[in-house]
DNA sequence: GATTTCACGTA
DNA sequence: CGTACGTGAAATCC
């Protein structure tokens, strides 16, 4: 391997070294400059690296390839139109399961280096010596001060923590990412195509694409932020938990005020913390009303039987309010631009959902309205619908609960198959997607088995293969690993087998989605942005005149997703699209 | 001070 | 009709 180069013009040797349209090319920056790299060939330019890889980007239109999408960010930040990407982080949760991504597991994994041994900030002088040129202590195998690999074979793991020192370092940094790459490739090509028509690029390297973008959509959307109507979040806050305390005894007056209305109703519960579950429960118990915990599905049926259960449910969502989307909520995660941000994930370590912090996935439909679009701007909110029936007909190859999807509604089919009503449909479905384990879908769940037994097989094998502690792979290709039982008693083993009877459906709906929302951004017109991402719903922030065409585009991207993630099954996946000012227009 | 339990919001 | 996630408060464990 050839020592990085330096490059006064890092685009014409990239050329040189036979980067074109298309081909990868990996970028990794440093403080002082930028390395990027092809194949075996990695170049470093000191100064403005923006400006180099704008320029690379322009001059050879490369796909780019990183260690995470955080790499994207000087990119996103100076207004550079960012093209598809490859991101080794994501890609290693793609074919190793997880939620790991630091570039020293990651290289390590791809190696096959025992993950327990990896070393950490601090440890280079045991093994061979350090960067600043302190000695070896009596190792043989000298350091290369700018190559990223130690002799051991594992990463650097000051590089990885603190990213390389300087435009050298970089461009072996960015090499060693594009070695990781190749690596993954190799894995992704070896995994079956599970689809019956199978266009290239081969489903499990469309996903790795797919999951990059995403990675790059979860940087963008932590930047963006939801737009928040600061006046109309107040008034919803104000009504619920009361008016801005000015300080702390004020704060205690009115949660106290809160508080009296439920202790008020039972004779001597004046001490009682309602914060408190064992307390509570002890309250409820002079009350007449004996209840193993205190949730609220377990308390609805007695919400007649004593004022005080309606108080105190109707307590819990007013101190929900307050607690978690409160003042202190907004005050944190509201921008002076009226922008809610949050920190955003482009899989969770599960079956592979996006994740985002700061409540945008769980904000209570009490307070949507607050979410509104900003003058001259509309919402245009889209959800898939029925994702999880229809995507469980594509990725079992279930022809005739395929047929099932050609219209509207899945269920309609389904119940006259069955012989039920639409309701006893819908339920049966859905147990059999997520492994009920009570109520009395008994009949039609058989019924299922007669009518569409191969969709109900590829249930039955997830579970199957949970049960036994053997892991599952996605319809994309994710692994979703299973964790080992020191003592498997049947409801953990059982447990384990619901897991991943969900998780092949759930982790492909999410597979689904991301391939529809990257789709989506890429062909957003300007001024136009993805704004959220909720599991199977889309907001886009648009100009007023662009609505229609936005609209259209949420439609058309959906099609064209569909024509590569689902061919040759004949599944039909539907959008439901709407224009609105706030999100809570929108039917949900 | 860190971890666990309870509770509850979203899909 | 089950899974997943993030959150806050109180209890629990050092």
């Amino acid at each position: 391997m050839e020592a990085p180069g330096e490059s006064r013009d890092a685009a014409a040797s990239l050329r040189a070294a036979g980067a074109g349209p298309g081909s990868p090319v990996a970028v990794a920056w440093a403080p002082d400059g930028v390395g990027l790299a092809h194949e075996g060939t990695a170049v470093w330019q000191r100064g403005d690296g923006v400006a180099v890889v704008r320029r690379v980007l322009h001059e050879l239109r490369p796909r780019l390839t990183w260690w995470s999408a955080a790499d994207a960010l000087p990119l996103l930040s100076g207004g550079v139109r960012v093209p598809s990407s490859w991101d080794v982080a994501a890609t290693h949760r793609l074919v190793a399961g997880g939620s790991a991504g630091h570039p020293g597991t990651v290289w390590a994994a791809a190696r096959g280096l025992a993950a327990g041994h990896l070393p950490r900030t601090g440890q280079l002088d045991l093994l061979g010596g350090l960067a600043d040129g302190q000695g070896g202590h009596g190792h043989d195998d000298p350091v290369d001060a700018h190559d990223p690999v130690r002799p051991d074979g594992y990463l650097r793991p000051d590089w990885a923590e603190t990213g390389p020192p300087d435009a050298v370092a970089a461009a072996a940094w960015a090499r060693a990412a594009l070695e990781v790459a190749a690596a993954h490739r190799a894995v992704l090509a070896a995994l079956p195509d599970p689809r019956r028509d199978p266009p290239a690029p081969a489903l499990a390297e469309l996903t790795a694409w797919s999951e990059s973008a995403a990675e790059v959509l979860a940087v963008e959307l932590g930047e963006t932020g939801l737009p928040v109507d600061r006046a109309t979040a107040l008034a919803l806050v104000e009504e619920r938990a009361g008016p801005r305390p000015a300080d702390a005894a004020e704060a205690a007056a009115t949660r106290a005020a809160r508080d009296a209305e439920v202790r008020d109703l039972v004779r001597g519960a004046a001490d009682v913390d309602l914060r408190n579950p064992a307390q509570v429960r002890d309250l409820l118990h002079r009350a007449g009303i004996d209840v193993p915990d205190t949730r609220s599905w377990r308390l609805e049926p007695f919400r007649t039987a004593h004022p005080v259960v309606d108080a105190l449910l109707r307590w819990r969502k007013a101190e929900r309010v307050a607690t978690t989307y409160g003042y202190a909520w907004l005050d944190r995660h509201v921008g002076a631009d009226g922008r809610l941000r949050g920190t955003w994930t482009g899989c969770d370590g599960a079956a592979g959902r996006m994740t985002a912090s700061a409540g945008l996935h769980n904000l209570p439909a009490e307070l949507r309205p607050a979410v509104a679009a900003e003058p001259g701007h509309v919402l245009v909110r889209a959800d898939l619908g029925q994702v999880e029936p229809r995507v469980l007909a594509a990725v079992s190859g279930d022809q005739d609960l395929a047929a099932a999807t050609a219209g509207p509604d899945l269920y309609a089919p389904v119940a006259g198959r069955l012989g039920c009503d639409r309701a006893t449909a819908k339920i049966a479905v859905l147990a059999a997607m997520y492994g009920q384990t009570s109520g009395t879908a008994g009949e039609a769940l058989a019924g299922l088995e007669r009518a569409y037994p191969v969709a109900m097989d590829h249930l039955r094998a997830a579970d199957a293969s949970g049960r036994a502690g053997r892991h599952v792979r996605t319809y994309g290709g994710r692994l979703v690993r299973m964790w080992h039982l020191e003592n498997p008693e049947p409801a953990a083993v059982s447990a384990r087998g619901r897991f991943a009877r969900n998780a092949v459906v759930q982790g492909a709906a999410a597979e689904l989605f991301k391939m529809w929302a990257v789709t989506v951004r890429a062909a957003l017109p300007p001024g136009a942005q993805v704004v959220l991402c909720l599991h199977d719903e889309l907001l886009v922030h648009a100009p007023a005149a662009a609505a229609d065409e936005v609209v259209a585009l949420l439609h058309e991207c959906l099609r064209r997703t569909a024509a590569r993630w689902a061919a040759g099954s004949g599944v039909r996946l539907v959008a439901d699209v709407s224009v609105v000012t706030r999100w809570s227009d929108a039917k949900g």
